[in-house]
RNA sequence: GGCCCGAUGGCAGAGUGGUUAUGCAGCGGUUUGCAAAACCGUGUACAUCGGUUCAAUUCCGGUUCGGGCCUCCA
């Protein structure tokens, strides 16, 4: 199955094909450790987590590579604020943020490489770019020089003239050029700092990208991915950096960016203060259905978060589960499935496809049950065996699995007795409870609604 | 000011130059001691104004509205 990728760089979808036969490389922007993620942070987890395990599913072999900040202005400031040290808050961000991701069903990638790990062949990097004169000292910063590079703005898709005239921040006197950006800053005493040849310091937020990813993957590679906020200035100057660093004409040679998570239209940012925390959201709700609610808009358009969508997305992944039942996942992906996720990630058509398939089970069609579950394992969804979705977990104080189970055997006596009265006040009593009985043909099942 | 994206039925959300999206909600039915689940059937749509076309929700242009980037941001 052919996989057709959105080019950011193209501004068109285009046929993907790997630099290498048979292996594929893959970057993406990871966070910047100095607080918990957001649901708008993990959109591009979930949608690049489902990306690697398409390419999984299609090549023998797959690399990647997700970077961790942990060196930040942003970083220095909130553990000033906290009175911890820095060190202390990377290391508890990270944890909370590997669990996060986790709770998603989001897998781990190859490689997850520290910035504060590279600062040596950020340094050289930095060097080459100097020598080749695209970089320059100033007053203890370096710069890159973004006229020296004729290009600059193809990805963002502005010219020089552009941001000269739309300069709206105040800029460094020592700037040649107002597009110019640091490549390396120098630290006092209170901020971290490495020794370079430009003395005590540390790097920009773009270089650490651009320096790892040539580790870790090459000088060119395949696929890179991040957020639409990222288009301009980050990865714009990665590019730049690499390209102008290793004399290449590209970095990537795909550019795959994620929509905005937003929030009764807005973006949902930091800034605004508009965002729920991944943790928040898990406190509510279960990480698959989250899961689901990010995968339920294209990913490319906006997704507007909300309880109402997560509640919705349970909803639907209830009605998978069942139909899936104790079928196990088929050997290979339903055809149609397969193709709506080659066709740019098309996750809301590829779901569709899943309820085409639910409905076919429920008919008893059980190769269209295993193909159900086949395909939406493919999504990182109906991982779990249905009893353990639809029974959930027992929330602090409430009924126990085996309180319920002696109700449950109550009930079934007083039916036996056609006691109808006894019998319902005790579906009641459970309902009240949150817990559900099914009557089946063979005996009754229960389901926590939570 | 410059650049970019979007506007689909009650809600969410795909897609298409002429034919069912899908889920939730609604309605009718089957089934059920009750309840649910499930199945069958069913209604509601493509912002607006022009243009191209035998035919446009789908292509082109204008308008309106919404969102985003240009500064840290996934």
């Amino acid at each position: 199955m052919a996989l057709r990728l959105f080019n950011t760089l193209a501004r068109e979808k285009q046929d993907f094909v790997p630099l290498k036969d048979g292996h594929v490389g893959i970057y993406a922007c990871g966070p910047t450790v100095y607080d918990n993620i957001h649901v708008g942070n993990a959109r591009p987890l979930v949608v690049f987590d489902v990306l690697v395990r398409l390419l999984r599913q299609q090549y023998p072999s797959v690399t990647y590579v997700r970077n961790i900040t942990d060196v930040d202005d942003k970083i220095n400031q909130r553990a000033a604020d906290r009175a911890i040290s820095i060190d202390q808050l990377c290391e508890e961000t990270i944890e909370r943020f590997h669990a996060d991701a986790e709770a998603l069903y989001v897998k781990a990638p190859d490689v997850e490489p520290r910035a504060t790990h590279h600062i040596a062949e950020m340094i050289a990097m930095i060097e080459a770019l100097i020598a080749k004169g695209h970089a320059y000292e100033a007053e203890g910063h370096v710069l890159f020089a973004i006229g020296t590079m004729d290009d600059y703005g193809k990805l963002s898709n502005r010219t020089l003239e552009m941001m000269r005239a739309g300069a709206r921040v105040e800029v460094a006197p020592y700037k040649r050029d107002a597009g110019d950006f640091v490549l390396w800053k120098p630290s006092d005493d209170n901020a971290p700092g490495w020794d370079s040849p430009w003395g005590r310091g540390r790097p920009g937020w773009h270089i650490e990208c651009s320096a790892m990813s040539a580790v870790y993957l090459d000088k060119e590679f395949d696929i890179h991915a991040g957020g639409l906020d990222l288009i301009f200035p980050h990865h714009e100057n990665e590019i730049a950096q690499s390209c102008c660093a290793h004399g290449t004409k590209a970095m990537a040679h795909y550019w795959v960016h994620n929509g905005y998570v937003t929030v009764d239209g807005e973006k949902m940012s930091k800034s605004l203060g508009n965002f729920t925390t991944v943790r928040d959201a898990l406190e509510k709700h279960r990480g698959e259905a989250v899961r689901y609610a990010l995968l339920n808009a294209h990913y490319r358009a906006p997704l507007d978060y909300s309880d109402g969508s997560v509640t919705e997305a349970k909803q639907a992944l209830d009605r998978l589960y069942r139909a899936a039942g104790d079928v196990s996942a088929a050997e290979v992906a339903d055809a149609d499935f397969l193709a709506a996720l080659s066709d740019d990630l098309n996750t809301p058509l590829a779901l569709s496809v899943l309820h085409r398939l639910a409905k076919q089970a429920n008919q008893g069609d059980r190769a269209a049950a295993a193909s159900l579950r086949a395909s939406a394992n493919l999504l990182g969804l109906l991982t779990q065996d249905e009893a353990s979705w639809v029974r959930g977990e027992a929330q602090e104080g409430a009924l126990s699995d085996d309180e319920i189970d002696g109700l449950i055997e109550e009930r079934q006596k007083a039916r036996a007795a056609r006691d109808f009265a006894r019998a319902d006040e005790i579906r009641d009593t459970l309902s009240a409870a949150g817990i559900a009985l099914l009557d089946g043909a063979d005996g009754t099942s229960w389901e926590r609604q939570s």
